[in-house]
DNA sequence: CTGTTAGCGCTTTCAA
DNA sequence: TTGAAAGCGCTAACAG
């Protein structure tokens, strides 16, 4: 029954293509695409005829033929906020690069910086977006008329994917970026278990209440703090804006005003800031800060900060390049690749 | 200069096919082909011409389609330890599927389970693995006999790549997998500043003291308790052939011999024989153990683990065939991406 | 040293 | 409802 098209090597199995297929259930390779690909105007008895010989040769169909042959090509545009923060700089590379290796289809991504923590911006944006594009990335910002914006291109049939910030409101049509409130659980039990029994106080550093990724992250540490360390409590929440500078200032306000924490929970970016000014005060609580990047490396490596919960950049474009070509070709993902993990990083585990 | 091959969809960007290089260079198909790959026979002045219209026109050859007319298929074998260790089932899993998704080539890849902790086997197994097999996939047993067996097979032209415990001093490919000492270096982190300052006895447990990456854990762990938690001393090393069973039997003999320790971090497999041991004994020391599988998610949910070191089985399967399809196909392969990340689960940060 | 030609496995007109 | 044929972008003989 099998078929050794190549007699002269012989250990390498069949693998049947559909052309095999096709004059298994004696028709055309045509008729077999058609049935394959679940496309109308096949005879049901034509279509079961063709599905046996789908099962009987275990046919598979090759992904990477069948993008050449479609020759299709995608436009998308890629929306990150403009500012210092070296992690979204790093995110934008990646997404170039991510974007480039797509492989079996062509994606011509073009990247955008905009206000960020300015909701009229970031919605005018993905409107302006959704007219020179198929689809849309954005690192969302979980405001209304965002929300609008955002429901308003869907309805249009331009998917867009939320990266890193969602937008849960919106008909965004995957979100991917780790669970915020986990990571936040995770930050109270480091921050509660290195902090020690004695620990009662702890500060938390936000770069925007605006931001949904930082909320989230914060409500998570207070929830974990609130049942697992309850002596320990949330004496401050600083806003930096995700920026070393204005992060010094607002800290060293606080620090004069109320004095050293046990510990502080840096949510946001801006991590060096908050060192300094701990630094001037000569204090040294517990820091558990966010990403790995050239500022909070160095302060890994000395022992300013604790520890670090990241997330990878790179897995993260090529996942949202990912989901939105499957958006865009009507392909299937698969959510367990597809899950940002949240990871803890220690001074014993830094890569590299 | 755009030459603009489809009029009627004016928005999507110009992508340069083979044949357009060639025509902007006045050359064959052929010709581009031979600079584009670098294959011999081709004129210096010609091979000029070709790479400045490469330049000129930002052509990137499609790699799908290369894939397609080089039409290769290759046979390739994984062999991983025979046993219960549910860590490796899944690995195995994530072999087949990564394999069947690969996509552009086509890639046969057949698992074979061999005697874990058994030199002899594993040398055999990979010598006659090279009989039927163009490329070899292998975790790894540090043993002369298993180096020579690689060596050999390398020096048949077969790559063999290392999987999760590698054989450094073998000829083998690539090791794909953690850096062990730095997640022994991890476990110590997390083991003195979880256990405080009162500790003073910490228990390892092994799986053999053949396996590679369980003494480089060990190695790595001992490092870091040292230089960062001198008080914490290694007062029991403890084999228990990655198995439940014989865990929970050698640890009680242990436990009745020299008593409970402060912490115990658990290296190898087995985690829930160690835990059933302790719970005999009425002790909870604080647990540090490796990888997320059916034994040990609920052992991390109840607090019997306080914190686990995984690897993730899915990357680390991608990641081998990547390798190897790279070393059969003479492609290139991105460090990054293939660097395979220690990461740490606390209760907080489950999966799912 | 260079060009011509026939595919790879699949999709897509267009005609029947 | 079905089939024939052209072609996606690239590679691999085989000629010249």
């Amino acid at each position: 029954m099998v078929d050794h098209s190549h007699p002269f090597v012989p250990t390498l199995p069949f693998v049947p293509t559909l052309r095999d297929v096709a004059r298994h259930a004696e028709v055309s390779l045509a008729t077999a695409d058609r049935v394959v690909n679940r496309r109308p105007g096949v005879r049901a008895s034509t279509i079961e005829r063709v599905e046996e010989a789908v099962r009987v040769l275990g046919f598979e169909r090759h992904a990477g033929a069948a993008a050449l042959a479609r020759r299709e090509s995608f436009r998308a545009v890629a929306l990150l906020p403009r500012g210092t923060n070296p992690f979204i700089a790093r995110l934008a590379d990646e997404l170039h690069l991510a974007a480039r290796l797509q492989g079996l289809r062509r994606l011509d991504l073009s990247i955008l910086r905009t206000d960020s923590f300015e909701p009229t911006r970031l919605a005018e944006a993905i409107r302006s977006a959704a007219g020179q594009a198929q689809g849309i990335i954005a690192i969302g910002l979980d405001d209304p008329l965002v929300t609008a914006a955002i429901d308003a291109v869907a309805e249009t049939g331009i998917p867009v994917v939320s990266l890193v910030s969602d937008v849960p409101a919106s008909r965004r049509r995957h979100y991917v970026g780790i669970d915020n409130r986990a990571a936040g659980r995770v930050a109270a039990s480091l921050v509660g278990r290195f902090a020690g029994r004695g620990a009662t106080r702890a500060f938390v550093l936000l770069g925007s209440h605006a931001l949904r990724d930082h909320l989230d992250r914060l409500d998570g540490f207070r929830d974990a703090l609130g049942r697992r360390f309850p002596a320990l409590e949330i004496a401050a929440i600083v806003e930096g804006h995700d920026d070393a500078a204005r992060t010094e200032t607002a800290m060293r306000e606080v620090l004069s005003g109320i004095g050293m924490p046990d510990a502080v929970y840096s949510a946001g970016a801006g991590a060096s800031g908050l060192v300094a000014a701990l630094r001037e005060r000569g204090g040294s609580p517990v820091v558990v800060a966010h990403e790995l990047t050239d500022e909070t490396h160095p302060l890994l490596v000395s022992g300013a900060i604790d520890a670090l919960i990241v997330q990878d950049p790179g897995h993260e474009a090529r996942s949202a390049v990912r989901v939105l070509m499957a958006a865009l070709t009507g392909g299937a993902i698969s959510e367990d690749q597809e899950r940002i993990r949240i990871e803890i990083l220690l001074p014993d585990n830094l890569p590299k």
